[in-house]
RNA sequence: GGAGAGAUGGCUGAGUGGUCGAAAGCAACGCUUUGCUAAAGCGUCGUACCUCAAAAGGGUACCGAGGGUUCGAAUCCCUCUCUCUCCGCCA
């Protein structure tokens, strides 16, 4: 959600960006709903101002008095005209509300211009990816890979996309998850353990509601969703909340599992570990002062780079394009991991700044050095998720037998050099 | 799951149908006086929206949430949520 009045008093910055986001979004429309709706709002305050002040003049006549009764006639009357002037407001404004909330966040000025995926820019690219093995496979073309990670069972117990992980595989999540938060809170992010189910009201402050209600999993009967990342629960935890200035930044990082339906996403992709139904991610949330948030995308951007780098991993770091960008989005950067087997980029983490946007939705504060409570700025990251680093370690170390030569980083958190052990 | 109690401003806590956006105290901020590692006095002290060129000012809403009764609701009724206590169940 934009900020009101700088949506009023700037449209044509708004309209630019919005088309630079290649948003199909009618300003004109919400402009006018926004004017329909203060017109209401005047009204029926001038209206119901008068009932207030009839009521006042009247609670000092004498109860049983004829005075009395006319005035309750008199006031029989505007009651109902109050009434309707607010159920008339109540309609338009509930209107103009989705009409606003469906104004996108405006991209930063350095968000590149373009249409899609293929107008990203590629900032940076560490490692090398000829370097890796030629010989390498796709990770489920591996040696016993069906039985470490068993997406058959999984399919019978659960469901297509829902893998048991056995055995040292399922170390070496382990390994990964917690080489992860110690990097993480090593360098200043606390760790929190969420619910993996949220409400309602949480998973529309982080915009998975209205909007993507169908990639969410619901819990039927009591109106609760299973977190598609950590993300929502985290950034909720301040929701509705004036935090001190004094506090800030806080940054906090989460392990959990996340839910995704995937809905329509059946193909190609879907092979294996590249896109599974629940995933085991750690996730970066920062709550930042509006000034320092682009100073801050880029410092989280450089730790999940950190991570990758210390898994020795070659990866790029896409600047998102102003047309693949999301929604809440003003500025996002891709990491990309390198699968040697698959001969393809994996997303393996998104950093994204989005300003003041969520958190307006959220209604996360602080109080500034004068006591006014303003907007806070919100940032996320992923750091990292697991299971495409692990196909990209699977098949970029993999010799022909299936061994693994773990990075250096990770051998104390697996407790030996090589996957499997022994 | 059962029974009971409760939810008021940053905190504590009054307020059971009309002049209550809400007493009082604490905390905070400002000023004054005295002077010393503080006290006293006075004042300020919620948020959002509407109005206004802006500020000032004015208006409306908000006493857990949502509905209802009434000319009028923090106050009465209904539903829900949460917290606490006791019982049951349970990793």
């Amino acid at each position: 959600m934009l900020d009101l009045k700088y949506f009023r008093e700037n449209t044509d910055t708004v309209r630019a960006a919005v088309a630079k986001k290649k948003f199909a979004c009618d300003i004109d429309a919400v402009l006018a709903l926004d004017e329909e709706r203060r017109r209401i709002i005047h009204d029926a305050e001038t209206r119901r101002a008068e009932q207030k002040a009839a009521n006042a003049a009247m609670a000092k006549l004498p109860k049983g008095s004829d005075e009395f009764r006319e005035q309750v006639a008199h006031m029989r009357e505007l009651a109902a005209q109050v009434k309707a002037l607010q159920a008339e407001q109540g309609l338009i404004e509930a209107k103009w509300k989705s009409a606003f909330m469906a104004v996108p966040n405006l991209p930063h000025e350095s968000v590149p211009e373009g249409d899609s995926e293929a107008d990203n820019i590629v900032t940076a690219q560490w490692g090398d990816p000829e370097a890796v093995g030629t010989a390498a496979v796709p990770h489920w073309d591996l040696p016993g890979f069906a039985d470490y990670v068993d997406l058959g069972r999984g399919a019978k117990v659960t469901g297509a996309g829902w893998p048991f992980f056995v055995g040292d595989m399922a170390r070496l999540v382990r390994a990964l998850l917690q080489f992860f938060l110690e990097e993480n809170t090593r360098v200043g992010f606390t760790e929190m353990m969420p619910p993996v189910c949220v409400n309602a009201d949480s998973a529309t402050a982080t915009g998975q509601l209205p909007d993507k209600e169908g990639q969410m999993y619901e819990v039927p009967g009591d109106g609760l969703y299973m977190i598609p990342t950590a993300e929502v629960p985290v950034t909720n935890f301040y929701r509705d909340e004036i935090l001190d200035e004094d506090d800030l930044p806080l940054y906090a990082c989460a392990y959990t599992p996340c839910f995704r339906r995937e809905a329509g996403s059946h193909g190609k992709d879907v092979r294996g570990l590249n896109r599974v139904h629940q995933f085991d991610k750690v996730e970066l949330v920062k709550w930042v002062h509006p000034d320092t948030s682009f100073d801050e995308l880029e410092s989280l951007r450089e730790h999940a780079e950190s991570l990758l780098k210390k898994l020795e991993l070659p990866y790029r770091t896409l600047l998102m394009c102003s047309g693949d960008i999301g929604f809440p989005h003003a500025k996002q950067y891709d990491l990309e991991v390198w699968a040697a087997g698959q001969g393809r980029w994996l997303e393996v983490s998104s950093c994204s700044n989005f300003t003041d946007f969520q958190a307006r939705r959220a209604n996360i504060r602080f109080r500034d050095k004068e006591g006014k409570p303003r907007v806070v700025h919100t940032l996320n990251g992923s750091g990292l998720a697991v299971p495409r680093v692990l196909a990209a370690l699977l098949e970029n170390n993999a010799d022909a037998a299936g061994r693994v030569t773990l990075p250096e980083a990770l051998r104390p958190y697996f407790g030996a050099e090589a996957f499997p052990r022994a």
